[in-house]
This record gives structure tokens, sequence and C-alpha cells, in this order.
DNA sequence: AGGAATGCTAACGTTTACGTAAAGGGAACT
DNA sequence: AGTTCCCTTTACGTAAACGTTAGCATTCCT
């Protein structure tokens, strides 16, 4: 047997085929459920991974790869599985999504710049190696 | 006195000056000196940040938003002040330059899916309250 | 001259995000 | 039956990035 099946043919996966997949510990997969990232559901003690399960650790790694904390994220999935409700609660999570807003913009415009440097650097780069080859080749 | 100047009159700043204008506190100025990412001049025992010292911190701080570490940030700085050397060096360093071109644009990719989902949760969540207003008024 | 503000070093404390054993259960291959 | 995987919990260890406290020197203000 391959990957881990339920008799409704629902794709669920063990945590060492998803350690696998994104290329992290399986040690990191369930310190993301203790800290309340993941709620995989349990066949015996074994943890199974729905396909929702597998798409929230996808925004984790995201998350992670613009530098947010887990504890940043954990309050996104919080607030998003509580946008359910009340009014209050909408006009509130509406605040924390222009929050949010404003600093993936920031983000984008330090990376705009960052990029800019960069070919910047690039560039002189390609310079001085051009004119070694050029004025110091014998 | 307010700013502290040299007799040259270029422009110098104090650490609590620059900890005031960028928000942060001494002790984390301090801490990245110690790191090797800051190399203010003394007068006596305080130290004295120049113009280049101030972009220096205001890289620091932009790669820090971009969730770099600082050992990243400063190997960024070795490499970059190494870059007027031999070709191999040049080489190298071109090498490193298209890594992180790389990484910086799978950053913008995975800021661009976040906003994009975050408008679409805006939306809904304005939805949502649109027709409370709708609908629940009586 | 006396106090407030600023700066210094040294050192211990703290949070985050895991790494790394240790000790064991259960299925499967030989 | 023995070994090999894969999974489990528990728990101690660790690197990064500062926070915090202590004790002391300067400098500004009144």
């Amino acid at each position: 047997m391959e990957a881990v099946r339920q008799v409704d043919s629902a794709p669920m996966f063990s945590i060492g085929e998803l350690a696998r997949e994104f290329d992290i510990t399986t040690r990191t997969i369930r310190y993301y459920e203790d800290q309340g990232l993941l709620a995989p559901i349990r066949e015996g003690r074994r943890r199974l991974y729905r396909r929702r399960d597998r798409a929230r650790l996808k925004l984790i790694l995201r998350g992670k790869r613009l530098g947010f904390t887990l504890g940043e994220i954990r309050e996104t999935f919080v607030l998003y599985d509580q946008a359910h409700g009340e009014s209050r609660q909408l006009q509130y999570y509406l605040g924390v999504l222009d929050e949010k807003r404003e600093q993936l913009q920031q983000q984008r415009r330090d990376i705009d710049d960052a990029l800019a440097e960069l070919e910047q650097s690039y560039a002189r780069c390609q310079e001085l190696l051009s004119r070694q080859n050029t004025d110091g080749a014998g």
C-alpha cells in the first residue's frame, strides 16, 4: 500500500508522506499541531491528514517563507475560522485584513527595492568582469 | 546641540537618535554591531554612526521585514564588501546573486498569492455583512 | 552642586522553532 | 522469530534575537 486512504476514497496522508512532499521533518509537523496550527484526525494513535490539513500546511510554509511567526499564522487561521458569525466579528476581521494588506504591500515594496538593488550589483559585477577579461588578458 | 556632528560637518548620529528614528531599542542596535552588521566609529566610548552606518541599519531592518536572519543579512554585506577583487570572487558573487534573485522572486509570488486570497476573504466578508444589513433589518 | 538624561559593558533571562535522543508499539518482509 | 520501517510520546538541548537588570561614567540643566 502506498498512500493511506479511507473507505470513502477521500485522499489521506501520513505524516511521513507530508514530510517528504514538503521537505520538512515529521517533528516539525507535530510541532505545528502542538501549536494549534494543524488538527489531523486519528486512526488509533496515528495521525491522518486530510486535504484541508495538507492545504493548511502549505499555508503555514508560505507564511514562514514570508517571515511570519507561527503565532501570527495561527491567528489568521483562528480569525478565518471565526469569520462566519456576527456582524461585530466580521467588522473586526475586515480591520485585521486591512492591516495584513498594508503589511504585505510594504513587503512587496521591500522586495521590489531589494530586487532593483540586486540587479544594479549584478550589472556592476558583470562590468568589472568583462573589463578584467578585456584588458587583463595577455 | 541636537544632532551630533563632526568638525567636517558630515552628519553623525548617536545610538539614541537612530533608535528613535527607526523605532527600535539601543540594545538592538548594539546587538547588530555585536553580530558584525554595524561598525560605527567611536568618540571615546561613545558610538557615532555615519551616513553609511545608518544606511546599513536601514538595509538590516528591511531584510528583517522580509524574514531574513541576521546571519543571511551579514553574508550579503560581507559579499558586497568583497566584490571588488578577483575574477573568482566576482563569479562567485554573481552566483549568490542569482540565488538571492530566485528567492526574492519566490517571495513575491508568495505575497501576490497571499494578497489575492486576502482580497477574496475581504470580498466574502463584505458580502456577508451587506446581507446581514439587508435582510436582518426590520 | 545636584539631579536627569544618555551612554557604556557585562551578564543572565526569555521566546521561538525546532533538533535530537530515548523508549516503545504495530505492521510487514524474510 | 527476527529485523526493518514507520509511527508514537516524552523530554532535554539549542540557536537566534533580543529583553532586562546592574553598576558605572558623562553631560546637560538649573
